[in-house]
DNA sequence: TTAAAATTATACCGTACGGTATTTTTTATA
DNA sequence: TATAAAAAATACCGTACGGTATAATTTTAA
C-alpha cells in the first residue's frame, strides 16, 4: 500500500462521518482539512474534486455498515435468527452507527433524490442489494422449512426494510428509541407469523 | 392583508419547493431571488435571515400537505375508509406532492438530525402530530366497533407511518412506485387483520 | 547516500455566499 | 393629488467557498 493509497484511505475514513452527518452541501473543504489535519494540497493531490471524496466516503460508509451487519448475522445459524440479528443490528446502531450520522442510505437518498443523478444510481444499486439480501434470507428460510412456502419474500423484504428506515428517521429525529423498538418488535412479529 | 404580508406569503410559497428539494444548505439566496423574481432587498425587507425563510417554508409545506390529506380523508366516513384514504394519499403524492420535493417531514428530519437543534424541535412536534392523528383514527375505529378492542393503536400508528416514510424514501430514490405500492397494500392488510 | 519522483504545504485564484446600507419606487392616506 | 411611509431595487460589504499553481518536503529506490 503506497503512501498515496494510505492517505486516500485515511481521508475517506476521516471524512465519511462528516458527509454522513452534514450532507454533501453542508460539508465544506475546510471541514475536510480540519477533520483530516491535512491541507487542501494534500487532499486535492489524492482526489479529483469534492464529489469524488463524497462518493468514496459514501462507499466506505455503506461497506462498513454492511460489514458490521454481516458480522452480527454470522453469529447465528438459522434464517430466522439471522433476520432477527439483522433487526437487532438496526436497533442497536440507530444511536451508535458504524459511521456517525445514521444510515448512509437514508441520508443519501433524501439528499440526492431531486438532484445529483449520477450519485443516485450508485444509491439505488445499494438499496437493491439490501432488499435482495433480506429476500435471500427469507427464501433460504422457506427452503429450509423455517418459513411458510406461500410467503412473498420480496414483498416482506420491502416491508421490513422500509419500516426500519422510516423508524431510523423517526428515532434519530426525536432522539428516542421508541419508534425503532416498536418497528423491530413488529417486524419480529411478522416473522413469527410466517414461521412454521 | 398588507402588501408586505402578501409579499411574505408569496416568497414562502415560491421558495418552499426549493427548500424541500435542495435542502437548507443547497438553497442559495440566488435561488430564492430567481424563484421569486424579487431582489435580495425585497426578500430581506420581509425576513430576518435565510433561516426564517426556511422555517416558514417548512411550516407552509407541512400545512399544505396536511390540508390536502385532510381533504382527501374528509370524503369518506368510516375510520377504516379514512385510514385507507390516508394511505392512498401517500401513494398518489409520492411523485406528485403538494409541495415539490417529496415529504417535508422526511427531508427535514434527515437534514436536521445531527445539526440545527432549534429546527429539530419544530419537526418533532409535527412528527407527533401525525402519529397522534393516525392513532386517533384507529381509536375512533375501535370505539365505533370497526376495529378489534385489543388493537394497540399507538403501536400500529408508528408502524404505518414509519413504513410509509421508508417507502417514500425508496420510491423517490429509485423513481418507481413499487415500494410505495407494496407498503400501502401491506398496511391495508394490517388494517384488514384488525377489522371486525 | 543521493537524486528523481511522489506527496504535501503554501499562497493564491475567481466566484458565490449570506447579508446590509442606501437610493429609488410604490403604496396608502389626508 | 401631494406627501409621508412603506417596500423594493441597487450597489456594495466581508467572508468562505471550491479549486489550482507552485514551492517545499518527504518517500522511494538505485
Amino acid at each position: 500500500m503506497s503512501k498515496a493509497e494510505r492517505t486516500r484511505q485515511y481521508i475517506i475514513e476521516k471524512t465519511a462521518p462528516l458527509f454522513n452527518m452534514k450532507g454533501y452541501d453542508g460539508t465544506s473543504l475546510n471541514d475536510l482539512t480540519e477533520a483530516t489535519g491535512l491541507t487542501k494540497g494534500a487532499i486535492y493531490g489524492n482526489f479529483e474534486d469534492k464529489e469524488e471524496i463524497a462518493r468514496e466516503a459514501f462507499r466506505y460508509a455503506i461497506n462498513t455498515t454492511r460489514q458490521r451487519a454481516r458480522e452480527k448475522i454470522a453469529t447465528v445459524n438459522t434464517s430466522k435468527r439471522k433476520l432477527f440479528a439483522f433487526l437487532d443490528f438496526y436497533e442497536e446502531y440507530v444511536f451508535n452507527p458504524p459511521v456517525k450520522g445514521g444510515c448512509p442510505l437514508l441520508n443519501t437518498a433524501v439528499e440526492v433524490d431531486d438532484y445529483r443523478t449520477s450519485f443516485r444510481r450508485v444509491l439505488v444499486k445499494e438499496l437493491h442489494l439490501i432488499i435482495d439480501f433480506i429476500e435471500e434470507l427469507l427464501e433460504e428460510g422457506i427452503k429450509h422449512g423455517e418459513f411458510k412456502k406461500e410467503t412473498d419474500a420480496r414483498r416482506l423484504a420491502y416491508v421490513i426494510f422500509c419500516s426500519i428506515e422510516g423508524a431510523v428517521m423517526f428515532s434519530r429525529a426525536e432522539r428516542s428509541e421508541e419508534p425503532i423498538n416498536i418497528i423491530v418488535s413488529h417486524c419480529k412479529n411478522l416473522l413469527d407469523q410466517i414461521s412454521i
